[in-house]
DNA sequence: AGGTACTGTGGGAGCGCTCCCACCAGTGAT
DNA sequence: ATCACTGGTGGGAGCGCTCCCACAGTACCT
């Protein structure tokens, strides 16, 4: 039975006790040089660390979580099935920037879908389990019971895109009243004026303030405010296409239109040509979110980017504050727990 | 100072201890009831259930990995810089089996990128300090050093399309030689008789697989084999672009083509479009991968299918077989070690 | 009556850390 | 010399589990 000394050198790994030990130190301060402690002096410092290089030592997260009460994780939960997590960029681009944001710490960064009513009960244990130090929240409808759930569990988190303007969580947002009004500002300066909009979904929050952009462009620059020519969408390419057609009835000679994504632009681009508009010649088109979409469109179009990537890189930055705030010790700064990143126009072919 | 008090009910979470005693029970019962042991008694199993449920006891699962030295989570680690992972459907149709193979255990699932240098470091470091209890990897290089990593950590691992025929770690991989052979005989019952081969990678072990596939198609119907037939390609559109264009050259009597992917397969069709040949009526082509771009081709493209979210669910299957057998008690059986997935050839308009 | 063999159960030991208190110099003020 | 301090250090206690040994109880043989 040699299976005996297997705990010996070889399979077993090495212990902060062993660490200690073969640097002739307490298990406190290698403790100490692990977690980077500065109350450490340097001759003991380097000792340490040759010993923890020789005996190629590795902390045991386990034990870590379990005496310090924390994980060194936090989720990216995307309340969406895969399929459309896949399908969209926006999500790929967040994980981008997250991820960038997250490499430069010791953070693990764990992707939890929760699109099924199965994978939202699961998220809810996994939770309860406090598996993780603060959460990401992507995408969030404004009924969603997640929020509420969290905050009992008392677990940080961080939400892109506010739900309304007096969202509670500590949000990242890119500036949708600014885009709105870049949009319109953009088309008047090409010499359009009766501009019309398409707007978003109107129970979310970013679209309505995109409207307020649009209203705000027009009415600093002396138009009067026309609001025939304004038509909800929902995000959706058909329905752009539809909102189109009844702007169209309604107003025929408009000569520009703002629509709030990409998708809804394509379906009102379809309608436009329906109409037999030519587009830019009769009428301009703008979107929102230079998406792909956008620039593979007939003709390219013309869209409001938003800095999706720095987005997800804010998202961890509050986090990371916020996990910190908690910790017993730290001041409870309540300090700016929002943040809003500027959007940039991007001109093609449509406008 | 209130805080004082905040280990009581509220914050603090129940441990184990407390539903043992409001149970009425010893510590070890209740472990036993919440790990579904069978050596506990109804009235028991009924009671400490009963004291769970009232107290919200969720294990606390750093607890249990220290004790246990297990962690209860696998990694899928895809050694690519997550652009490919996005823009590749594989990988997703992967995600997806896996994820629903998973989703029947405990386990929880960690997607890891290991594409730069940087994040390859990070990875080792992961891996050393044993945070998973095993490894999923797809789209593995013959060099890769990934797998002798996990064989000196004695880390459990899965590998989807083998490296060569003598792989020793468990593999789940499609028919690739039966996937070669269904293509050529697709076009051989279609009256085809002058059958060239693009072939993939040759570094590739299922590119290999295919060659083989339809070079015994062939001679076993009774046709010589024509090695002039068969060019190099790399699995990219420009590499069956050029191949088509030596084929074309060197055997322009050829009326059928099987491309070992439907990239490849695209970049034939364009080089025999320049050369004035129809599709399928000069020549009938046949991909590999019932990707999204077969489906869009014009003409459609016949292509062989691989049942990659099947693969995702066997590799889950296979790794955790390979768990268990490593945990002490365990047979430690050497059965199947491998598993073949049938490919399934779709035909389209290109054939 | 005394074995023998189970089933079900309680609880000690220990997993590898962090936290914190005690303690030991050394330093400068008194 | 005495009394603070302060930077540096060792090690006990304890985090919440699992593992396993010990033991009570019952049942079924000899």
């Amino acid at each position: 039975m040699a299976s005996h000394g297997a705990r010996g050198r070889s399979g077993g790994r090495p212990t902060l006790e062993e660490v200690a030990a073969r640097a002739g130190v307490g298990r406190g301060t290698v403790s100490r040089v692990i977690n980077g402690s500065p109350r450490v002096s340097d001759a003991t410092r380097a000792a340490v660390e040759a010993a923890v290089a020789e005996l190629g030592y590795v902390p045991n997260t386990a034990a870590r979580a379990l005496a310090a009460n924390r994980t060194d994780a936090i989720a990216l939960v995307v309340p969406e099935p895969e399929t459309r997590f896949f399908a969209e960029p926006y999500f790929s681009d967040m994980l981008k920037g997250v991820g960038a944001a997250i490499s430069d710490t010791e953070m693990q960064l764990l992707l939890i879908f929760a699109g099924s009513d199965r994978e939202r009960r699961r998220l809810a244990q996994y939770l309860a389990a406090h598996r993780v130090d603060g959460v990401l929240l992507v995408s969030v409808h404004a009924d969603d019971p997640l929020p509420d759930l969290l905050a009992q569990l008392e677990i940080p988190a961080v939400i892109s895109g506010p739900r309304s303007s007096a969202e509670t969580l500590p949000s990242v947002d890119s500036d949708n009243y600014g885009g709105g009004r870049q949009a319109v500002e953009h088309l008047l300066s090409g010499g359009r004026r009766r501009i019309a909009h398409i707007t978003g979904r109107l129970d979310v929050y970013g679209a309505q303030r995109r409207i307020e952009g649009y209203r705000d462009a027009l009415s600093d620059a002396g138009h009067e405010a026309d609001e025939a020519l304004i038509e909800a969408g929902d995000f959706t390419e058909e329905g752009g296409r539809r909102a189109m057609a009844a702007l169209l009835e309604r107003r025929p000679t408009l000569d520009a239109v703002f629509a709030a994504s990409d998708v809804t632009a394509a379906g009102a681009r379809q309608a436009l040509r329906e109409a037999g508009r030519r587009i830019p010649d009769d009428v301009a088109l703008v979107g929102y979110d230079d998406s792909a979409i956008a620039r593979h469109m007939d003709p390219p179009l013309t869209s409001v980017r938003q800095p999706i990537e720095e987005m997800g890189h804010g998202m961890i930055d509050l986090l990371l504050t916020e996990i910190a705030d908690r910790r017993p010790s730290a001041s409870r700064g309540l300090e700016r727990r929002q943040m809003v990143l500027a959007t940039e126009l991007v001109p093609r072919s449509s406008s």
